[in-house]
RNA sequence: GCUGCUGUAGCUCAGUGGUAGAGCGCGUCAUUGGUAAUGACGAGGUCGGGAGUUCAAUCCUCCCCAGCAGCACCA
């Protein structure tokens, strides 16, 4: 006998191998029918799988929706697997988790046939329901290493043998069996049968190449995907969710609000409209005042400098490959003969901003009371990024960073990443976002010395320590091997209107370039020594940056930042020469503001410029211009306010004053 | 860079082996209207680029470029 004890405390006495779905029986009727699958101490089973020992048991319902979606996930996962093999005979599988919306699975096409398409995906679909509407038993089966191999290299899955025979040897392995005819090498756990899942609440999205074992140098399979959920009202609500984020995309509504466009002759960089660009000009104009405030120096340096100092600097033996690099020599002007001799000295325009800066400490002198010295420049790089990877405004090939270096002393480190904290937390917050601050530490591939990465890892977790933000409610987590190959990495994840999340900002305590780069300083006793080098950015960049806040916004942007504040709109062309002195006299307090006394309908402009998102609209008739009073209609809003010029100018500056100038 | 898909008017898209169409937008005219689309008329495209097949290519084939979805990459 064993000794189950559940959730409540109470405890049975059970004969051994009796299973979850036994107990839930035992306890009533209607529990056996809602429990999908069981935690056995903590570990989340089978509901059929035999129990062992002493245990502590839950059972666990589709009312534990994190669990239930992860088996349900898990299940659609491997039907989709058996759908494709009973349609496609020939193909391999490999392996297919879940996601945070539903699951994928990465298969190998038959050699013959070529890679899936989407063109395949309804009938994958039908033959998954078929597998749903057959209620197949989900039976664990525990198989040994070198018999399951063998099993896999019959089949032909080259793939799955490969897995297995790099799992440990001698070790048990579990497969799922779908009914007699289909297996799975898997960990689990599965619900009992494929009819416990709801054959209308999934949909194969999308399918795309991904590489085995996510290695470049491997086969590409085909990987496909799709969501999954518990019913389908979830997965009606996920679609729905899906048209709303597609409806905040950066790209479609920097088109329709005419902020900026992309083309093919200069692609991944940007060509910023007025509209676009005033959105640009208040970022910097807000990121100005915040870095004056915060004692930093604002320099201009370099677009292109000579190949050597990017030797010097590490960036040319690691990164030459997204270098843009420009020979140093007249182009032939001749008609016969190549442009450029192949010869040349090379150049190249700058993918960063820190040598540079280095470049700029080490002018004349520095001693220790020189420092912290703050560099800071709105630094526009050029990186030739894959071709796969630009997206928008979000990954381009030329981009200005707000970028600052603080070069410091080892025990002013903390303090200056501590007021890093506060700055980035009080920029985050004018926004509107909230975020959480990760470490990433040392990666493989690096420079410097383990000691010194020890030192840098523990400042920067200190500073975030003793800020109070390395707290669970501010998402702290440490993320082994993503640092980069100077130094770890502080980052923030900010969390956007809908619950998305983006990485922006960053500090980096970085020991390596002071180095490579002979950065030195006189200490109190008379003797040179390295600063170390901050490398910090809030932004990010101001091309992603702004695209995070048109999808973060929806394009609603708060007046401040908006290209368009406010628009006075006639009713009849007798109103004309009221709406211009309105016009103007909101010029002259700042606003930005234009006058609409288009021939067209009140109905026709309230519509068009609530479509273009402008956050106020003055409409003015005869009754206002006779008053001396304008009728306020607000984006967001149906009703008008009726208020006295004044009032508006008032109301309208205040609302344009960047929130840091309030 | 890899796999798949896409590229037709300013935008969103339809269409055909015999050199093209809609809606919106744009222009002109009429209309002067009170809070999400007034009506009529009109202009606008060598169908991403190049080569090939064909009597004839926007349509078929090949190459290139760009975009999209993922993967890989992201100092």
């Amino acid at each position: 006998m064993i000794r189950v004890t559940l959730p409540d405390g109470s405890a049975r006495e059970v004969a051994r191998g009796t299973t979850p779905a036994d107990i839930a029986a035992a306890i009533g009727p209607g529990l056996a029918k809602a429990a999908i699958a069981a935690r056995v101490d903590g570990e989340l089973r089978d509901i059929m799988r035999p129990m062992e020992a002493d245990a502590e048991l839950a059972l666990v319902t589709s009312r534990d929706e994190t669990d239930a979606l992860e088996l349900a996930r898990h299940d659609f996962a491997h039907i989709l697997a058996e759908a494709v093999q009973a349609l496609f005979p020939g193909t391999q599988i490999t392996f297919g988790p879940s996601t945070d919306d539903g699951f994928y699975y990465d298969v190998m096409a038959p050699a013959k046939r070529g890679p899936f398409t989407m063109d395949d995906l309804p009938a994958i679909e039908e033959q998954m329901r078929a597998i749903i509407r057959a209620d197949k038993p989900l039976r664990r089966e525990v198989m040994a290493r070198d018999a399951l191999i063998a099993t896999w290299q019959n089949a032909g899955e080259s793939f799955k043998a490969e897995w297995a025979a790099e799992l440990p040897e001698g070790e048990e392995l579990s497969v799922y069996w779908s009914g007699n005819d289909w297996m799975d090498m898997c960990r689990g756990p599965h619900l009992a049968s494929t009819g416990k899942l709801d054959a209308a609440a999934f949909k194969l999205t999308r399918v795309a190449g991904a590489y085995w074992r996510g290695d470049q140098n491997n086969p590409q399979l085909s990987r496909i995907y799709g969501t999954g959920w518990l019913n389908k009202k979830q997965l009606d609500a996920h679609l729905l969710r899906l048209e709303e984020a597609a409806k905040r995309d950066h790209r479609r509504l920097g088109q329709d609000m005419d902020l900026f466009h992309l083309q093919q002759e200069a692609h991944g960089s940007v060509f910023w409209h007025p509209n676009g660009y005033l959105i640009w000009r208040e970022l910097e104009g807000y990121m100005r005042r915040a870095i004056d405030g915060a004692g930093y120096k604002e320099v201009k340096t370099p677009q292109v400098m000579d190949a050597r100092q990017w030797e010097q600097s590490g960036h040319w033996g690691k990164y030459r490959a997204n270098m843009f690099v420009i020979p140093d020599e007249v182009p032939n002007v001749d008609d016969e003969g190549p442009v450029i001799s192949g010869d040349a000295d090379w150049m190249a325009l700058k993918p960063m901003n820190c040598p540079a800066h280095v470049l700029i400490f080490r002018q004349g002198i520095k001693s220790y009371r020189d420092l912290p010295l703050r560099i800071y420049e709105n630094g526009c790089c050029h990186r030739n990024e894959p071709h796969g990877a630009l997206h928008g405004l979000m990954r381009v090939r030329q981009f200005t960073q707000d970028d600052a270096h603080i070069f410091c002393r080892e025990d002013q480190i903390v303090e200056e990443v501590q007021a890093f904290c506060a700055l980035a937390d009080r920029v985050y917050k004018e926004f509107g976002f909230t975020y959480s601050i990760k470490l990433a530490l040392r990666p493989d591939q690096r420079f410097g010395s383990d000691a010194d990465w020890d030192k840098a890892e523990n400042e920067l977790r200190d500073a975030v320590v003793r800020a109070g933000l390395a707290t669970a409610e501010f998402g702290w987590e440490e993320l082994p091997g993503e640092g980069a190959f100077y130094a770890p990495k502080l980052e923030w994840h900010l969390t956007d209107a809908i619950g998305r999340t983006w990485q922006v900002g960053t500090i980096q305590s970085d020991r390596v370039l002071p180095q490579r780069l002979d950065a030195s300083y006189v200490g109190e006793d008379g003797a040179r020594h390295r600063p170390v080098m901050l490398h910090r950015a809030i932004f990010g960049s101001y091309e992603r940056f702004i695209g995070i806040l048109i999808e973060h916004y929806a394009g609603r942007f708060p007046v401040w930042l908006a290209p368009v504040q406010a628009v006075v709109a006639t009713i009849t062309s007798e109103a004309d020469g009221y709406a211009h002195d309105v016009t103007a006299k909101l010029k002259a307090a700042g606003i930005r503001v234009e006058a609409d006394t288009r021939n067209e309908k009140i109905n026709y402009k309230v519509r068009e410029h609530s479509v273009a998102k402008v956050p106020h609209l003055l409409v003015v008739g005869m009754r206002e211009a006779e008053e001396g009073k304008v009728a306020i209609r607000s984006l967001g809003s149906d009703g008008q306010r009726i208020m006295t010029l004044d009032e508006a100018i008032a109301m309208l500056s205040h609302e344009a004053t960047p929130p840091d100038l309030r």
